[in-house]
RNA sequence: GCGCCCGUAGCUCAGUUGGAUAGAGCGCGGGACUUCUAAUCCUGAGGUCGCAGGUUCGAAUCCUGCCGGGCGCACCA
């Protein structure tokens, strides 16, 4: 093992199993590999199951830069003591040039300091790697729809459905960052009484449309949203579609109702970055439904029947009717479930087993659905479905993301949608934008409730994390203004210049690459942004170094080696920035006003 | 009544899929700075991780049972 002062320069290069890999994935393979050295060697035993064994940044920095649990996870298969087989794993990892040293700590952790050097390369790293750096193969190309949003098409988006949108488009980049091939996909129920009734109120925006007085009933959609639907169909139809009985139109008027509607809704989610690859429409299921159901029936799980009365109090009108019921119980459901009504039409739940059954054709190698948390309790009816369908070789995640409540300098805002007025989100990304819509949606996990206070989300504070890292980022990219302002020549980096205050910031920043697949194999884009809180946090903290002491700023008048250094490590850290920006599908601001 | 989600510092929330002394921001206590690297900074206090058992080298994390909160509970979409 080679001693070397802290900061010190090597012109050695490092021996490692693949350079190319990110730092965690290179540890993991260099402890893979002493541990097989060891087997070989016959301090170990043959076939033991390491798949337990993480190397990890140790919670506490003063344990050192890496930490690997092998020793203990493997002690008992191996009929040894932790510390034991973790001291034979120290001298040999001890070997390695990018160590500093092996320590056993604990009760068999093995604690690992790394070179500066090891460091220095990172920043290197992030500046070769740019955009991708982060990006990873864990998905290994892998085919994943991710369904969201499916808003009905009776009305425009409101906030709402604002944040199924934002994690569900995040969730998808992130996936799509980490390797797998990502459809994004939008269900259209544009099938059933709703629609029939959307298309009724737009009849009557119609007639409003060719001058008549209209007064909208009971159960009808009411919105202000439904009179250009009426002045367009008024401008398609004239006047033919007038007299005429509803028999004649409905299905005209529902289907142009429906497209138009899915017009404004697809503008809407653009304004929040939005485009998704697939809209599938309910209506256009066919003979897909009828294709599920047969499905089922093959392998014995669909019955005739007549299901239990619910017990409580939900059951006043309840009497008992024979259906065609699919066994969701066989596939951990609390009940069986009906796919046809007792008038022999599907139910809502047939269709959407359908549509599942439409993306199995399609050969995707895992399903994720977005629900509301209104449609929780349809959670295990769907996953039975597709356990079945699937003969359980594709999973179908399915997240559940809570409600958003808007607030105003801490007072709700009142939203009723029997009268149509509601805080629609092309308003809200109006009035805030697209970024911090997007950021705020991602700082909490999807399944605990959320605020969205308009007076908060715009503060320039440090309570607001939109705010914090976006300013990180416009800090980073002042410095080079502010080095040209000085008239620096930058010469090429010399990152043996850095010290291990200097080189803190890079240990967060080299976090990055496990942050998305840990996010990805979550399935929890809000990790992201906080990630990015805690980058941001300690390059601010790095400035704020210079406040106290001048020399540990980034541009330095009188030393342009140093800036040099300093301005490549900003870069590394605003590079890493954009990264997990882009991921989440956030603009990184070159400055702030 | 049943199912799902949640319960972590005074407040709002994280918690590396079972790891070491449980973290951050706000708020609170103490201090610094009269400046532009202050659209503050440093520092301190603050916890029975809802409660009680269990699983094991090790539990906020997994299992069971309670307590408390949210959502949902044939044929609607």
């Amino acid at each position: 093992m080679l001693l070397r002062a802290p900061g010190g320069r090597s012109g050695e290069t490092f021996a490692s199993p693949d350079p190319k890999l990110n730092l965690y994935p290179r540890f993991t393979a260099h402890v893979a590999d002493a541990l097989a050295a060891l087997v070989t060697q016959g301090d170990l035993p043959t076939g033991l199951d390491t798949r337990a064994v993480a190397v990890e940044p140790p919670r506490d920095a003063s344990h050192g830069d890496l930490a690997t649990n092998a020793a203990m996870v493997l002690a008992k298969a191996a009929g040894m003591r932790p510390r034991d087989i973790a001291v034979m794993l120290a001298l040999k990892l001890n070997h390695l040039d990018e160590v500093a040293e092996a320590e056993v700590a604990g009760p068999g952790f093995l604690n690992l300091r790394l070179h500066g050097d090891v460091w220095r390369a990172e920043i290197a790293a992030i500046a070769a790697a740019g955009g991708d750096y982060g990006r990873s193969v864990l998905g290994a190309g892998k085919s994943i729809n991710v369904e969201y949003v499916s808003a009905n098409p009776t009305g425009p988006m409101h906030m709402g459905h604002c944040r199924g949108a934002v994690v569900g488009d995040a969730l998808a980049s992130t996936l799509e960052y980490a390797g797998f091939a990502v459809t994004r996909e939008y269900y259209i129920n544009d099938a059933g009484g709703q629609v029939d009734t959307l298309a009724r109120s737009a009849h009557l925006r119609y007639r409003e449309a060719l001058g008549e007085t209209i007064e909208i009933p009971e159960g009808f959609y009411p919105g202000d949203y439904l009179v250009p639907v009426g002045q367009a169909l008024a401008a398609e139809f004239g006047d033919v579609m007038l007299g005429k009985p509803e028999a004649e139109w409905l299905a005209i008027f529902r289907t142009r109702t429906v497209a138009l509607m899915m017009e404004r809704i697809r503008a809407d989610l653009k304004l929040l970055g939005i485009e998704q690859d697939v809209f599938f429409s309910e209506a256009s299921l066919g003979s897909r439904v009828q294709e599920a159901l047969d499905t089922l029936a093959a392998k014995g799980l669909i019955y005739e029947g007549v299901l239990e009365a619910p017990k409580g109090e939900a059951a006043e009108d309840w009497e008992p009717r024979p259906q065609t019921l699919f066994r969701a119980s066989q596939f951990g459901d609390d009940s069986d479930r009906a796919l046809k009504k007792s008038d022999g039409s599907w139910t809502y739940f047939a269709g959407d087993v359908a549509y599942h059954w439409d993306k199995l054709t399609r050969g995707y190698s895992a399903l994720v659905d977005m629900f509301g948390a209104d449609h929780g309790g349809y959670v295990k009816r769907m996953t039975a479905a597709v356990r079945a369908l699937s003969g359980d070789t594709v999973p179908l995640d399915i997240k559940i993301v809570q409600m958003v409540k808007l607030l105003r300098a801490g007072e709700p805002v009142k939203m009723s949608k029997r009268s149509g007025n509601f805080v629609t989100l092309a308003d809200v990304v109006e009035e805030v934008g697209k970024d911090v819509v997007r950021f705020i949606m991602l700082t909490k996990r999807a399944d605990s409730q959320l605020d969205f206070d308009f007076a908060k989300v715009v503060e320039q504070s440090r309570d607001n994390p939109v705010f914090y890292v976006q300013y990180a980022h416009a800090r980073i990219a002042s410095l080079k203004r502010k080095a040209a302002e000085a008239g620096i020549v930058l010469p090429a980096p010399d990152y043996a210049l850095l010290d291990d205050v200097d080189l803190a910031l890079v240990k967060t920043a080299a976090l990055w690459p496990r942050i998305v697949e840990q996010a990805a194999e979550a399935r929890e884009p809000h990790r992201i942004a906080f990630y990015l809180g805690d980058l941001a946090g300690a390059f601010h903290t790095q400035w704020n170094l210079g406040n106290d002491d001048a020399r540990r700023r980034f541009v330095l008048a009188d030393d342009p080696a140093l800036t040099a250094a300093r301005l490549a490590l900003a870069d590394a850290v605003g590079q890493v920035l954009r990264n997990g920006l882009a991921v989440m599908g956030v603009e990184a601001a070159e400055e702030l006003h």
